[in-house]
DNA sequence: ACACAAGCACTTGGCGACAAGTTAAGATGA
DNA sequence: TCATCTTAACTTGTCGCCAAGTGCTTGTGT
């Protein structure tokens, strides 16, 4: 198989990377400057710049001004399984990581058909917008947004800013067993918003998880779920058993 | 909830992403001018620039210099059900999709303890890794790769460059039914070779499924395989029935 | 001998001027 | 009238200089 020569700057983020994953560099320790490194590799400095910037965005490294640049501190990947059938709360419970949540908004949302559609509300309907931002060991690491309609749950718009559990919620309802149908995964990067809520930068890229959970005895659908999780913060299994 | 004031790049790829994806740019449009949009958010050139070098990283957009900047044709994003227990190409056929392969590398590994262990080789074994690039209406979209021992596959060296489908392969030296361990499934970004390969940009994010695929029967280990899909051509399937 | 401040050599960050490429309009000449 | 060349006004791309921040070294005064 034979490659053209790719561009100097993806070369140079693959040696950095690879010094990075055999650790040759250490973590916290800090890297060569940007001059040695355009000496090194017989570029100008800017094209250096670029791929650490990279390098940066994607949330391995951090640079301080004056100082230089420094590899992170590792950060161990959860592993999570990832089926609709037990919610987030239970399954990080169960698997002993030091769970928090904070509920972060709770907003009636305009009109979109998909998303009425999925919680079955006509237009007339108000559909609520419930956040929680999930946090492990005290880092940010989800977020996620349950959307009810208020015909289902009429007093939602006034529960809605207090809860942290959905499926608490429902239970007191009198809610009793849950499932889900279908569940998407695809990949997108946060906005300046999310950003700010995960504290991660802006090529960290997020697993948007989308499934809607619904009542096993009735079969109605009780909520459209979509959850972003920091992709560098997880494992996912995804053993069908 | 109250945001800090993010910073403007960031601020600015929301806004261009909004337009992109509320159809106010339509496919195949010409961006305003960097100029322009300097103006209009009132910031450098550079910080425009930078923006949208993001975007296009992403593979939002393109550039042509002298000529301006460009939003990508739509490019539809196959559904695919993400489970190891059927093949990659009978999944693919299943769906009606025109799948091609071609055969890119095979070739004996060094040592690397996690990997050999996956298929039962000792350190003295012969481990080969064989590489195929999966096209879907000539759109190179995954690139797949499978470890096998040759203690378990005598032929492999001289085999192993016309592989197409491991599946098929298998089946021809008798085994008959598969299953698998594990899925775990995990982002990262292409190195300059896979970007090559798959036609992709350095930031557009890359799904790792890694699983074993076992034999049914003697309930040994067959391979170890890992699967790199682009991320923008797919929406996975993960509901678990 | 010690405290402190100035300076220097290094780091990363940002901006502006210019280079390179494209297009279209207009001048020029047959 | 038409073909062709020149020019100018746009586009994106690149490079280098200087600003800003840090910390060590050195010199000076008490």
């Amino acid at each position: 198989m034979i490659l053209i020569s790719a561009d100097i700057e993806t070369q140079i983020i693959d040696d950095i990377m690879q010094q990075i994953v055999s650790k040759t560099i250490e973590h916290g320790e800090k890297l060569p400057s940007e001059n040695e490194l355009a000496k090194k590799y017989k570029v100008p400095r800017m094209t250096v710049r670029n791929a650490l910037t990279k390098l940066e965005e994607r949330g391995y490294i951090y640079s301080l001004q004056g100082k230089g640049r420094y590899l992170k501190e590792e950060s161990t990947q959860i592993q999570l399984h990832l089926t609709g059938k037990t919610s987030f709360t239970d399954k990080m419970k169960e698997a002993g990581y030091d769970l928090k949540t904070h509920n972060i908004i709770c907003e009636k949302i305009s009109f979109n058909e998909q998303l009425f559609q999925n919680v079955n509300a006509g237009k007339e309907d108000n559909v609520y917008k419930i956040g929680r931002l999930r946090y492990i060991n005290d880092e940010p690491i989800a977020i996620h947004y349950s959307y009810v309609s208020e015909k289902m749950f009429p007093k939602i718009e006034v529960d809605g800013p207090k809860i942290e559990s959905m499926f608490g919620y429902y239970r007191k309802l009198g809610y009793k067993g849950f499932t889900s149908k279908k569940s998407l995964l695809s990949i997108t990067f946060p906005t300046s918003d999310e950003q700010q809520l995960l504290s991660c930068k802006s090529m960290v890229p997020l697993i948007v998880v989308e499934s809607d959970c619904i009542d096993i005895n009735t079969n109605k659908v009780l909520e459209h779920t979509k959850i972003l999780y920091r992709s560098d913060k997880f494992k996912y299994d995804i053993t069908m058993d």
